[in-house]
Formats: structure tokens, C-alpha cells, sequence
DNA sequence: CCTGAAATTGCACACGTGTGCAATCAAAAG
DNA sequence: CTTTTGATTGCACACGTGTGCAATTTCAGG
């Protein structure tokens, strides 16, 4: 039962169907040339032997790979897990096919991110978080290309994909305000990412008084905690929170005592719990398509011309009012 | 500034050392015989250069590659989310990457689960979920190791890996009876899935007139819309729901209509939203480390010894009492 | 039947790596 | 100094594939 040859190839196609090896490969080229019963022949023989062209062979032979290094940091945010559904999606749609790393544990463990050029992959997709960008400047001086998610950068040769944060965060301003806000906070982890930090800067810019509130984490606990420094402060008529995470937080807080009337909330992102009928968490969509797409596509036009000027990507962003 | 060679071989490096080949492939080949003066040389010239090894053309080689593919339907379930981190991280203990493929989108494109083949993967780890378990008989077929998690089969050659359900619903119908529960519900979709199968035949089994209701989906509004065919049936005063997901959305529809005194509520899976401050939901909490390390460690077994018999690990869940 | 063009095929080389085998070298033993 | 032993090295082949080039076959046109 246990077979001898491991992998079956394509000379062991060639010998059934009684034909050169170059036939084979030729039947699995598009756009070669092979007489249509040649390629019957190779195809039913390939049937029977159930044989895959091997793609580690044929990336040698060409000197380019259809992997590209999807680099995250964990799977514990809720918006980034929503990114990587449309991003596998779109590679595959280009017949790319994702290298999974966590750049979370690859720091400390030796198959790391590093390890990514021994795959010698067509590029990489860097999503927002963690992962050291000083480390994207080696693959660009290996001439691969490298496209980042929700992250600005001055690197060079790289490109950006972001989500409009400042459009965003101007529409937050003018929803409070509709709302009769005229004391704002603005709730974000520090030390900031890029995200939080563009979205609380043009917080800042677009109203006068805005009271900043430092939390330290980015999860569920780190906004119910907010409340604390949040009461601290009295008057706050209306909060931004830099993501829905921190915002359905506090607002669970803010719900656990209940004197206080209603105070208008506003997240970003919305992840899907935002969207919860007992939450219905006002909030600024990312289009999470729209970034994997465009990630994607910018990847692929650099694949094909490495020269490229660089290219920052901004997605609208849309406001879902929900309460 | 653009190289005109695209990849950095052995041979460069070997030129630049000033010595074979051969000498730069055994300085990075653990154990071979390698003087300690070359080694040093080759390891500069490598370092100046930016050299890694090939992983392809290794693989290529030795017949055997570092890629494991880590089918999922989705990244929609939170559960599932949960195992992906520690799945990639035992993965890259182990020297192994994962290639991500999503099986949602797969079954309509072309470079899809079956092109998996032409990776020649090492080994493959399925998650529960929709993909055609069929097709894993196709890489039993070539000797390929399947693992599945959280799904029973008996696909010969193939390892299974899942939480101990009939023991989870075992404790869930004692807690409940433990609240004063004499009229059971049990919530999960339908069709089915494996662990929803076995949880609600263990839960029926350990309490007598249990009152199943089916719902068609597994996300938080399959939950939410619950309650309907719940109040339907009066008397009920104690559910266990297949999953948190389901229980979380079925509590906030039972909190709005605030009438009814707290009902004894139960899930299963322990996802990270079940213990937020203000949900505290009772579940089962599912080991995602453990099955993690079962599941890899099962599968680098039968990497090692194809004809080991198949093997079925239940690993053991734990009661989460919150409220 | 003959000729030219077009289509198809096979040979051989290339991609980058690991490794058996024989040759070389250094050092220890005599 | 000679012999033996062990470590180190290079050559050559293998892994499975794509493709340029020349040889072959097919076929239409005369």
C-alpha cells in the first residue's frame, strides 16, 4: 500500500501516455503548443496517476513563486481577523496563495519572519500591528515588494493601503456635534499606532477642547476601564473611541451604572459586534474589501514592475449611525 | 539599483568565500562535516550578501517540504480565530509554515483546496467547518497526513483531534440542574455540525425531557432570533446552547424583554467575548492550546511513520461558572 | 507527386539545492 | 620519516520542472 516514489512526476505521466516528458509539461502550460490528442492523452494519464504539477519545481525554474507572506499579529483583533477572509480571497483569485506568519511569536522563535526570504516569496501583505517595520526595509532591498495595511511609512519602495482616518474621524466630529456634544473626549491605547494616532489628531483638529484619555491595551477591558479616567473628567458630553473594541468596553461600563442619560459613542472599524442588535454601536466602517482588493492589486503591480513610484492607497471610510 | 539577478544562490556565496558549492550547502546543513574556519568565511560571505537558503529547491530535493496547509472555512467564528494562533505557533516550533486556504471560496475557484496537492504539502490540518471532508480521502490517497479538529470521521489514515463534548454537555446538564433546572432547552443549528451533533445527544442523554430548538445559522442573530421559538414553549428554565456565540445573542434578547427573572444560561467554547465584564457567561471552555499541540504533534507523528494507526484524542474542556 | 510552410515533438540545458563517493589534507601514531 | 586515521573538500549526480532549438511530422497548395 505504501508507494515508493514519493511524489509522482511528470516523466511517470510521459511513460503511461507514451509521450516525452516535455509533452507533459507542455499539456500543463497554457499557451504551449501540444496536438490536441497529445494533450488528451497526457491529461487521462495524469487522471489515473493523480499527478499535480509541482509548483516548488516550477517556481525554481522560473525564479518566481506564487507565496506571499501574510504577516499579522495575532488573531486576537476582531477588525484584523475581518481583513484576512477578503486578502486570502483576493490572492487566490490572482492563484496566490497566502504563507501564514505570525510576527507575534516569530521574534522570540527561530523560524521567524526572517525565515519568510528562504520561501522566497512574490511579496508580502504587512497588516497593522506589531510586526517590526525596520524588517520590511530588508525584503525592499531584496527588491520584493511589500504592501502595508493600515500603517503609514516613509520606507521606500513600499506600498500603503489605509483606511481615510482623518475623513473619519472628521465625520465622528460632526456626528457629536449634531448631537449636541460640545465637550468631546477622544479614548485611544497609547503608545498609538499609526491608525489611532491619525484618527485622534484629526479628532483634535476638527473640535476645539477635546479631552484625550490614554488606556493602556487595545482590548474589551482596556475601554471598560476607561471609565475611571472618564469620570475623573466631568462634563465629557460625548466620546470617539479609536476602535469599536474600547468603545463597546466603556459603553458596557458606562451602562453598569446607570444614572448618567445616554451618552453619544462613537467606534471605528465595525466589527461585527458593533452590529449586534443589542449593542448597535454607532461607528465608521472600514471596507475591509476594498482594502484586501486594493492591497492586492498594488502588490501585484509592483510584482510586475518593481520600479514603480511608491503609492499611498487611502479607503473611504463609511459612518453607520446606529443609535 | 534593480539586480539583474533575482536570487541569491549558493554559488555566489560560494564564489565569494572561495570555496565549492557544495562547502556553503553543508555550512548550512545541520551536522555535516564542515571545517570551522570554512564555516566562518561561508557565513560572512553569506551575511554581506544577504543569502538564505532555498527553501523550495530543498525541498525539491529532499523530497519533502515545510508547508502544512491550514484549511478553515471562514474567519468569521470566533472560536475558530481562537485556534488559529496557537495552530501557526506549534506550527513554527516545528519548522513548519502554514499555507492558508480558505475553503469558503475555494470550492468555486480554480487554485482552490485541490491545488493544495500541487504544493506538495507535508501534512494538512483541517479545522471544523464546511469543508468537503471527501476530499481529504483524496490526500489519504497520496499518503499525505490529514488531521482534523473538532470533526470525527473514520476516513481511514486520518487523526482526529476534538474537545470533549459528551463530557462538556455532561457538565453543562449538571450545572443546570445544580440552578434548579427541571425544563431543559438545548439551542444549536441546524444541520448540524459535528460538535453540535454530539453535544446535544450527550446533553438529551444526561437530562430527560430536553426540548431541542433548531436554528438555522451559527452567528449571534441565529441566537438573538431564538428566543422566539423559545418563549413559544413556556416552562422552559434552563438552555444550553451549542455555542457562546449562539447563548451570547439568545441572553440579549432575553434581557430585553426584561420581564422573565434571570434564566440559567450555558455555552460552550469559552470565546474571548463570553468573558467580558458585563456578559460573564457560564460556559465550557475548549483547551485551544491543547488541541493546538495535540493536533501538530499528530500530525508530525504520522509525517514520521505513515502506517501508524489512526488515532482519536478527546481533549478535555472545563467549566467556566461566571454567573 | 512535390514543395513549402506550419505545427508538433524531443533533446538538452537551466533553475538551486543535498549528498555519496573519491580525493585531498592535516595530524596523530609508529 | 613513514604510515595510518580521521576530518574536510570537490566533483558529479539527483530532485522535478520550463523552454530554446532543431528535427520531425502534418498538411495545404501547386
Amino acid at each position: 500500500m505504501s508507494t515508493e516514489k514519493k511524489w509522482v512526476t511528470a516523466s511517470d505521466v510521459a511513460r503511461l501516455a507514451g509521450v516525452s516528458r516535455s509533452a507533459v509539461s507542455r499539456a500543463f502550460t497554457p499557451g504551449a503548443s501540444v496536438a490536441p490528442e497529445t494533450r488528451r492523452r497526457v491529461e487521462e494519464a495524469a487522471r489515473t496517476l493523480g499527478y499535480q504539477v509541482n509548483i516548488l519545481a516550477r517556481s525554481i525554474n522560473k525564479g518566481r513563486s506564487n507565496f506571499v507572506g501574510l504577516v499579522t499579529a495575532g488573531f486576537s483583533n476582531a477588525f484584523r481577523n475581518q481583513l484576512i477572509g477578503p486578502l486570502t480571497h483576493q490572492l487566490a483569485r490572482q492563484g496566490l496563495i497566502p504563507l501564514l506568519v505570525n510576527a507575534e511569536d516569530s521574534c522570540q522563535q527561530a523560524p521567524g519572519l526572517r525565515d519568510l526570504m528562504s520561501y522566497h516569496v512574490a511579496g508580502i501583505i504587512m497588516t497593522s500591528g506589531a510586526p517590526p517595520l525596520s524588517l520590511a526595509q530588508e525584503y525592499v532591498a531584496r527588491s520584493i515588494p511589500v504592501v502595508i495595511i493600515n500603517r503609514d511609512t516613509d520606507l521606500p519602495g513600499t506600498d500603503v493601503v489605509y483606511s481615510d482616518n482623518v475623513d473619519g474621524a472628521r465625520q465622528a466630529a460632526r456626528w457629536l456635534q449634531q448631537r449636541g456634544c460640545r465637550h468631546p473626549a477622544f479614548i485611544g491605547e497609547q503608545p498609538a499606532n499609526f491608525s489611532t494616532r491619525q484618527r485622534r489628531e484629526a479628532f483634535c483638529q476638527a473640535l476645539s477642547g477635546v479631552t484625550c484619555i490614554d488606556v493602556h491595551g487595545s482590548d474589551y477591558h482596556a475601554g471598560f476601564n476607561a471609565i475611571e479616567p472618564l469620570i475623573r473628567q466631568p462634563g465629557i458630553d460625548g466620546v470617539f473611541c479609536a476602535t469599536d473594541t474600547l468603545a463597546l468596553g466603556l459603553r458596557d461600563a458606562l451602562e453598569r451604572g446607570r444614572t448618567t442619560p445616554t451618552l453619544p459613542l462613537i467606534g471605528f472599524d465595525d466589527i461585527p459586534e458593533a452590529g449586534y442588535a443589542a449593542r448597535q454601536l454607532t461607528t465608521l466602517r472600514q471596507d475591509v474589501e476594498q482594502l484586501a482588493t486594493e492591497a492586492v492589486s498594488l502588490l501585484i503591480q509592483r510584482m510586475e514592475d518593481e520600479s514603480r513610484p511608491p503609492v499611498k492607497k487611502v479607503i473611504p471610510v463609511q459612518l453607520i449611525a446606529r443609535r
